[in-house]
RNA sequence: GCUGCUGUAGCUCAGAGGUAGAGCACUCCCUUGGUAAGGGAGAGGUCGAGAGUUCAAUUCUCUCCAGCAGCACCA
């Protein structure tokens, strides 16, 4: 029999026969090695302890204390195991395909009555027995025929359109846990025995499109998350507690930020506390704008039909856009309106006034653009994603040779924005070119190739979104994280050449020519709803100082305190603070926790001792010490922490 | 939009086929208290909306609306 010879970690190299199997391997080096095996690296590539290597390969036996391929295998086989465990209770339920996700797996099961959260417990005990069964995992290849009758006679039609998409050439490969077998791609553990019984939880129950594509049925996905300890487990439900805390949902109400409510959907009710937020951001990007070279312009609300046709948007995005028709009956003339879902064909109109030289180029044209889009019902969330919100949108018109340099240029002032803002990282994603687009290669060959270099020079890497581009060019994602770990794209930009073409921008040349300006349709904060939601669970509600909506509450001790209380409230104001008294009859514990509570970051108290002195007793949000601070000092230093950054 | 769940006081939630309860918040009174809840009293609800079953519905059924989780969507 050939010979092969497998490298160790350590460098050492022994040889084995041609066709040995990671579990033979790890039982030549020991015995216990060879029981505590679940699975190796070979030539880099996660290996079943029961596939067989065939050539000179490195090799890395991994045993329950590697963390990357235990919770990949724990994760992965306790998909299986739920799998089996429900058709054990339910026979006639239809499994598909269960992947590992963070944290644990999701298993999709086609079954006509739907699970009940009852049932979660009556798998997990069901999974538990199967688990102590300790029975070994097995696994075979079998051919494309043999593959389909098999499903075919267990009437498992979406196994067979699984087998029917896998590429012809590659493996089939069966496992089984116990008698319960499942096409897989694998590497499983060696025995349901390896797996934690204790350290896994079944949570949630929840519908999924059959292969993600809404015009196929619906499935029932269980959702598991899994650790290699009961320890690690109970760590991340506290976890997961701790990030509901940080809901902006919930601050947003303790806070009195806003509210929402059944009569306006997907809008927003903004409480004084919030448009705090909200206008203090603006106020600062309008000035980062300006400084950055933008023009700031405003456009309407309400535009006919006609324009929307023009740009696409009627064909394109109808089903999202609200449409406003006059009653007949008043109507003077019969106009269809739609409320602008987006910006940039209005920008394109005021482009579009006047002659446009190549000298007027890049032309940065801003705008805080209400929009308004009438979104599924099922994706509104918060303030997060809403039908009417605001957008930190601009279009930078420029020639093609631009695109790079205007790319930089905008990264560099987007991720100076969210440094200021608290955000050093952030990931960015790169989407190029879709199946049906518009454009021609060539052009499509630059934009991408020079929104990716524009990336890199400005120091950041990306993640490829092969084909999701917009169909008119293109686009970089800037995109954030919510409390529990959800992405949200905030910052964009898109290249353009299909609307400056469909609105016919033009601009005269230096050769005196008429040519087609390039748009980039660009945002920092995306939209100023969605990036407040972001802010407020990244920080947990306590916003920095000079975003803070309460930035001081002064309480008074005794009511004797109270006329210096205003006079330090007073002070505060002059300086630029946002300060308000506490004068109630309370006792200062009590004020002290009602202000934390709503993320108030400094409490002054004044008692009798700082009437005498002019001083106050300073608390910041979050630390239990106190430092006492003559009312000049604490004006001057809190006026500097209340001035925005650029401002300072 | 789809699947499932939920909707009772400002908030968090309990409850039952016979027209409702708690804690906190709120108002008033007492208390002037030194850094995360001082004491007492009071007020507050068309039980998401509509229809049906029933002697009787907030409770059961259906439809609708909204919210939550996930999926799809996010040009």
């Amino acid at each position: 029999m050939a010979q092969i010879s497998l490298t160790f970690p350590d460098g050492n190299a022994r040889e084995f026969d041609a066709g040995v199997t990671p579990a033979e391997v790890a039982s030549s080096i020991s015995k216990s090695l060879g029981k505590k095996a679940i699975s190796a690296t070979v030539n880099g590539a996660h290996f079943d302890l029961q596939w067989p290597i065939n050539e000179d390969a490195s090799i890395a036996i991994h045993t329950l204390q590697d963390d990357d391929q235990a919770l990949e295998l724990i994760r992965h086989d306790l998909a299986h195991v739920m799998a089996r465990a429900v058709q054990a209770i339910w026979p006639d339920v239809k499994v598909t395909i269960g992947p590992v996700r963070d944290y644990g797996w999701f298993y999709d099961f086609d079954r006509e009555e739907p699970f009940t959260p009852e049932d979660l417990g009556v798998i997990e005990a069901k999974m538990k027995e199967i688990i102590n069964a300790r029975e070994p995992v097995t696994t075979e290849v079998w051919d494309r025929a043999r593959a389909i009758k098999h499903y075919e006679d267990a009437n498992e039609p979406f196994k067979v359109e699984l087998i029917d998409r896998i590429p012809e050439g590659e493996d089939l490969r069966m496992y089984w846990h116990g008698d319960w077998q499942d096409l897989c791609r694998g590497p499983h553990l060696q025995t349901t025995g390896q797996l934690p019984a204790d350290a896994f939880k079944l949570t949630h129950v929840a519908g999924a499109y059959w292969l993600g594509d809404a015009t196929r049925p619906m499935l029932q996905r269980i959702y598991g998350v899994a650790f290699k300890n009961r320890k690690d487990l109970k760590a991340h439900m506290t976890m997961l507690e701790e990030a509901a805390k940080r809901d902006h949902r919930k601050l947003g109400r303790e806070m009195d930020l806003f509210h929402m409510q059944e009569e306006a959907p997907g809008q927003i009710f903004w409480h004084p506390n919030g448009w705090r937020i909200y206008t203090t951001l603006q106020d600062y990007m309008r000035r980062m704008q300006e400084r950055d070279g933008y023009v700031e312009v405003n456009t309407p609300q309400v535009v006919d039909r006609q324009l929307w046709e023009a740009s696409g948007h009627w064909d394109k995005y109808q089903e999202n856009m609200f449409i406003v028709e006059v009653d007949e009956e008043h109507a003077r003339e019969k106009a269809i309106n739609a409320l602008k879902p987006m910006n940039c064909p209005c920008h394109v109109q005021v482009f579009n006034q006047g002659l446009k030289s190549y000298r007027d180029l890049p032309l940065r044209m801003a705008e805080f653009g209400s929009c308004n889009r009438y979104e599924p019902s099922g994706a509104l969330h918060g303030i997060m994603r809403v039908r009417g919100f605001t957008q930190d949108d601009a279009h930078i018109f420029c020639a093609e040779q631009d695109i790079e340099a205007e790319t930089k240029k905008f990264i560099e002032f987007l991720s100076a924005i969210y440094k200021d803002l608290g955000f050093e990282k952030f990931a960015v994603k790169f989407s190029d070119r879709p199946e049906t687009r518009a454009g021609e290669d060539d052009v499509w060959d630059k934009a991408e190739s020079a929104l990716k270099s524009a990336t890199e020079a400005a120091g950041y890497d990306f993640d490829l979104n092969p084909g999701e581009g917009a169909f008119y060019g293109p686009k970089l994602e800037f995109v954030l994280t919510d409390a529990i770990g959800r992405d949200w794209q905030c910052g964009t930009l898109q290249v353009d050449f299909v609307l400056p073409e469909r609105l016919d921008a033009t601009y005269i040349g230096a050769d005196g020519d008429k040519h087609r300006p390039v748009m980039l349709h660009r945002a920092v904060l995306g939209s100023f709803e969605r990036f407040i939601g972001i802010l407020i669970e990244s920080n947990a509600g306590k916003l920095p100082f000079w975003i803070a909506p309460r930035q001081v509450v002064v309480a008074s001790i005794v009511s004797d305190a109270d006329d210096f209380v205003h006079e330090v409230v007073n002070t505060l104001r002059a300086a630029g603070v946002r300060a308000e008294a506490d004068t109630r009859n309370e006792k200062i514990n009590y004020k002290v926790r009602e202000h934390s509570l709503s993320k108030v970051p400094v409490i002054l108290a004044v008692g009798m001792k700082e009437v005498e002195d002019r001083t106050v007793t300073m608390r910041r949000l979050g630390q239990k010490q106190t430092a006492v601070e003559t009312l000049e000092a604490v004006a001057e230093t809190l006026a500097v922490e209340a001035t925005p950054p650029d401002l300072r």
